[in-house]
DNA sequence: ATGAAAGCGCTAACAC
DNA sequence: GTGTTAGCGCTTTCAT
C-alpha cells in the first residue's frame, strides 16, 4: 500500500515503456487486451507496472476511448431511506463490474434532472434514474440521449426496472378488508409520481370490484414533515383505515395521530408502502409493502451494462418487474365486525393531546 | 431543455470557433477566463456556445488542466442513516462550489478505503474521508498524497472536522447520574473507530471523577443487529443503564429488551449517539447525543476547498469542532433514589419473553 | 486581444 | 506481435 507523496509525477505507460524498452502502445495493449501481445513481454510489462504502482489515468482513457467506466444514478433525494438500498445495490453490482458510479441527488426537481443527465453525457457511460419526476416526452428524450434505464417508472421505449407496488397495494385492500374496513383513504404521494399514480388506480379499480369506498388524499411530499397533514386530513376524512404512499408520511402521521390521541390500529389503520429502515422498529410497527430494492439496484445495473456491451445482444430484458408483498404489523390489525363498522374516533373532532 | 440525441457528436470548442470565426483557444478563454477576451468577441462566443448547446467535455478538461472539478467523498456504509446528512452537507456544498461529488462506500474496510484513495488521486480534486478505518499512518500517508480532510478522526497533521461526541458523553452521564444511576455499561463500536475509543477514555474519566462505576463492553459493528447481543450483554452486565456507540445498536437493544421482557427505561436506560433518522420514533424514542451533521459536511467541505485553492492561504484553519449536546427522550429518564439504586430486574437470570 | 502550437495520458487504426 | 502515428477536447505557453 505504498502511497505515493503528492509532489511524485504519477508513473505512464511511458514510463513503463522506458524500462521495459517496448513502445507506449504495446503497455496499453498489455494492459487493457493482455491476449493481444506476447506471453513474455506482457509479464514484464505488467510487473513494471506493479512496480511503478501505474494507476491508469480514468480521464485520459476516457478521452479517448469514449468510454468513462462509470454509471450516473439519480436519485430524488439522498435523505430518503428507501434509496439506500437501492444504491447500495446499484453500487455493487457496479463494483462488480468494474464501474464507479456517480451519484445525484436531484431535488426532487425536473430540472435538475433534466440538466444533470445532460451534463453527465460525457461523464457517464449510462445513467440509472430512480423515481424520475420528468415528464414521459423528457424521460424519452433522455432515453435517447444516453444509454438510461428508469427504475419505477413505466414508459414506453424506456428500459425500466418497476417495483410492483400497484398489485401490492390491492392486498393490501384486502387486508384492510378482512379486517372489516369498508371505507378507506389513499394519502397520495407528489403529483408527479408514476408510481402514486399506479397505486391509486389499482386501488379504487380494486374497491369498486370490492363493493368498498375510497378516496383520495394529497398530494403530500415524501418526507415525515407531511405526515402531520396527512394524519389531519386521514382522520377528518372520516375512513377507518388508510394507504399511505410511503413508510416516511406513514411515520409521520403516526406521530401526528399519537399527539392527537388518535389510537393506531384502534381508531385507524395505516399501511405504509417500501418497508424502509424504521417501518419495523416505529411505534407501531407499520404494516407495509416489501421488496427487494437492492435486488432491483442490481437488475437495473445488469439491463443497462447489457446495453453498453454489444449493440447486437437483442435478447436484453428491457423490462423487470420486482415483486412485492405485503408485510402486516401492529399499525393495521384490529378486527372489526364486517358491515356493521364501529368507528372509534368523531371525524373531526378529536382533541389535540395535552403536552 | 432540448437533449441531443445520442447519435450527434456534441459541439466541441472548435465548433463554435468555426461559427464565430476565431480560435479554439479564444473560445476556451472566453468561457473560461472571459476577462481576458474582448467584450464583443466574448458575448459573441458565449451567445453561439448557449446556440449551439455546448457542454464542456469535463474529461478533456482535466486532462490538460490536472483539475478533475470532483470530490471524493469516502464513507464506511452508505446505509447507515448517519451518513445521510454529513453527505447531503457535502453534496450541498459541493454543488454550490460547482465541484461534482464521487461517493465511495468503503464497505467499513481499511483495504478498500485505501485503495480507493489511491485510484482516486486522479479522478478527484481532493477526497473527504468520513470515520476513517486508517491507521493513522496509512492515514497521514494518503494525506500527503492528496488533499483530505478527515471527518471524525484526529491525528496529528491532518485536517479534520470532528464531532464533538466525548464531551456529550460526560454530560450523557451526568444526565443518568442525576437520574440516580450507579453503575453503567458502554457499549462499544468498531474497534477501529476512534470516536469510540475517545468517548470510553472520556467516560471512564468522568466517572472515576463522579464516582460511579463504567465498564466496557464490546466491540460490537455498527448494525442494528448488534442490538441483540449487545442488550444481552448489557442486561448481564447488572448495569441500570448504557450507553451505546451509536442510534443503530441502541434501538437494535431496544427491539431485543423487549422480547426480554426488559423494560425501558424502568429496568435499563439507554442512552444512543447520532440521533440518526428513526431515534426519535422508535419505541422508546431514544435519548441520544444530537450534533450537526450536515454542517460537519459543509465545513469538511470549506476546508477541503481552501487548501485545493491558492497555495498561500495560510489563514485556513486546519481543525473544526462540532458541538455536540444531548437530546433526552424516554429511553432515560427514570428517577432513582439517588444512592440507593434498585434495579427492576435480576442481573443475567432474565427470561426470554413468550411469543 | 487573439492565434498557433504543443501537449495532458491514453487508445486505436495502420503499418511493419 | 509490436512500433508509429494520430488524435480525443481542452488548456496553456508563446508569439504576434
Amino acid at each position: 500500500m505504498a502511497v505515493q507523496p503528492l509532489s511524485a509525477r504519477a508513473t505512464t505507460i511511458h514510463d513503463i515503456a522506458a524500462v521495459c524498452g517496448v513502445a507506449p502502445s504495446t503497455v496499453s495493449r498489455a494492459l487493457s487486451t493482455p491476449e493481444r501481445v506476447n506471453f513474455r513481454t506482457r509479464e514484464r510489462i505488467q510487473r513494471a507496472a506493479e512496480e511503478l504502482n501505474y494507476i491508469p489515468n480514468s480521464q485520459a482513457k476516457a478521452l479517448s476511448s469514449g468510454k468513462t467506466g462509470a454509471v450516473a444514478v439519480l436519485v430524488p433525494d439522498i435523505t430518503n431511506p428507501f434509496y439506500f438500498d437501492l444504491i447500495r445495490g446499484t453500487q455493487l453490482q457496479l463494483k462488480a463490474a468494474g464501474y464507479t458510479q456517480l451519484l445525484v441527488d436531484t431535488e426532487e426537481s425536473d430540472d435538475v434532472e433534466a440538466s444533470a443527465i445532460q451534463e453527465l453525457r460525457k461523464s457517464a457511460d449510462g445513467v440509472i434514474v430512480a423515481a424520475s419526476r420528468l415528464s414521459d416526452e423528457a424521460l424519452i428524450a433522455a432515453s435517447t440521449a444516453m444509454p438510461l434505464v428508469a427504475v419505477n417508472r413505466d414508459v414506453a421505449g424506456v428500459p425500466a426496472v418497476i417495483i410492483d407496488t400497484p398489485s401490492a397495494t390491492s392486498q393490501a385492500l384486502d387486508h384492510l378488508i378482512s379486517l372489516g374496513h369498508r371505507h378507506i383513504s389513499y394519502l397520495a404521494g407528489p403529483a408527479t409520481s408514476q408510481p402514486s399514480a399506479l397505486r391509486w388506480a389499482a386501488l379504487s379499480a380494486a374497491a369498486e370490484e370490492r363493493g368498498v369506498t375510497v378516496q383520495k388524499l394529497g398530494p403530500y411530499a415524501p418526507k415525515t414533515q407531511s405526515g402531520a397533514a396527512a394524519a389531519d386530513a386521514a382522520v377528518h376524512s372520516g375512513a377507518s383505515a388508510c394507504i399511505v404512499f410511503n413508510d416516511l408520511i406513514a411515520i409521520g402521521m403516526l406521530q401526528r395521530l399519537r399527539e392527537r390521541g388518535v389510537r393506531v390500529p384502534e381508531d385507524l389503520s395505516i399501511v405504509g408502502c417500501d418497508d424502509i429502515f424504521g417501518a419495523d422498529f416505529c411505534n407501531p410497527p407499520l404494516t407495509t409493502m416489501s421488496s427487494p430494492i437492492e435486488q432491483a439496484g442490481r437488475v437495473a445495473v445488469t439491463m443497462l451494462l447489457a446495453r453498453l456491451g454489444p449493440p447486437t445482444a437483442a435478447g436484453s430484458r428491457t423490462r423487470s418487474v420486482m415483486p412485492t408483498h405485503l408485510t402486516v404489523r401492529s399499525s393495521t390489525g384490529v378486527a372489526r365486525d364486517a358491515g356493521n363498522v364501529t368507528l372509534g374516533l368523531t371525524t373531526g373532532s378529536l382533541p389535540i393531546a395535552p403536552e
